[in-house]
DNA sequence: ACCGCAACCTGTACGC
DNA sequence: TGCGTACAGGTTGCGG
């Protein structure tokens, strides 16, 4: 389940359910799960064991957890994952069932509930990392992220989201609205949901050439991203289906508040216009022809 | 340096 | 029933 509500939602079940313990053993069932971890399979788990998890973390649609110090090392280590298209991070009773597209299985030395990296398409990963100084810094001063991450911008729904960088970081690009909040460089977390109905929200054409935004638009387009990831992340994110799940395996409500994505044909909550689905960059984009008129010169 | 595209996977839905 | 095609929530790496 993988846009910043969804992500969010499986931080928190995290929470809940692995921080403080420590991990006894991990195990990999297919390589490609782990396939950013350089040292190979073998040091992933080998990293893992004996360290205590502590509380997750999340910038757009990355999380991770910190891991124990193994010796007085600083600033440490840290779990990282991205579940991609198709990931599911779960928690349950250890001797339940394996799941078919079971990749990576955490046990815990309490003998509690394990953690299962589940992931259908393996687009997704996990690897341990080490932690370095934050270089987008916030309210409490630079933080610690993953060194894999550090390219990632910050979310629109952390302290550090500066929106007048973001405005003129828009202003420099040479490309189209949508494209630049896919850019995770640039804001992160949004993804092809989101992206639609924040534009959908701002009123304004996913091919609006970034140069041209005004400050106002740029305004309407992060506020509109910003409710409608926190209303999403109020009633468990977006499950179109059973893969879109938390760590206990429920599905989120907020597909019924969709108003753009995957909403072809269907009126336009706020003109009744039929929504329209455009080709995008192998994917679909959607929008009110009406409320979110083509840019003359649009930019794809 | 920036932009746009192909590639990486597995599964489901649908038309014929 | 079977086969082919289109599509699915993401990111990276490469060519231009």
């Amino acid at each position: 389940m993988p846009e910043l509500p969804e992500v969010e939602v499986v931080r928190r079940g995290l929470d809940r359910w692995t921080a403080g313990r420590a991990i006894a053993s991990a195990e990999v069932l297919h390589p490609r799960s782990v396939r950013r971890h350089a040292p190979g399979p073998a040091d992933f788990a080998g990293r893992l064991a004996g360290r205590t998890v502590r509380g997750p973390r999340r910038r757009g649609k990355y999380m991770w957890l910190p891991l124990s110090a193994e010796q007085d090392e600083a600033p440490g280590e840290a779990l990282l994952a991205h579940l991609g298209m198709s990931g599911q991070l779960l928690v349950g009773e250890p001797d339940r069932e394996r799941e078919k597209h079971l990749r990576v299985r955490i046990g815990f030395a309490d003998g509690g509930h394990d953690l299962r990296f589940v992931d259908q398409r393996t687009f997704g990963h996990l690897m341990v990392t080490d932690l370095v100084p934050d270089v987008v810094g916030g309210p409490d001063g630079p933080g610690l992220v993953p060194e894999p991450i550090v390219h990632i911008a910050a979310d629109p729904l952390e302290d550090a989201f500066d929106p007048e960088a973001f405005f003129r970081a828009l202003r420099r690009r040479r490309t189209g609205i949508k494209r630049a909040l896919l850019d995770q460089s640039l804001i992160s977390g949004v993804g092809n949901i989101y992206a639609d109905e924040a534009l959908w929200r701002a009123r304004i054409h996913w091919a609006r050439p970034t140069e041209t935004m005004t400050r106002a638009e740029a305004a309407r387009v992060l506020e509109g991203a910003q409710e409608v990831m926190e209303a999403a992340l109020a009633v468990g994110g977006t499950s179109f289906d059973s893969l879109y799940v938390d760590v206990d395996g429920e599905s989120g409500y907020f597909e019924r508040s969709l108003d753009a994505y995957g909403q072809r044909d269907q009126p336009c909550r706020r003109c009744g216009t039929p929504i329209r689905r455009d080709e995008f960059m192998n994917r679909s984009s959607y929008s009110c022809p009406v409320c979110q008129p083509r840019p003359r010169r649009g930019r794809y």
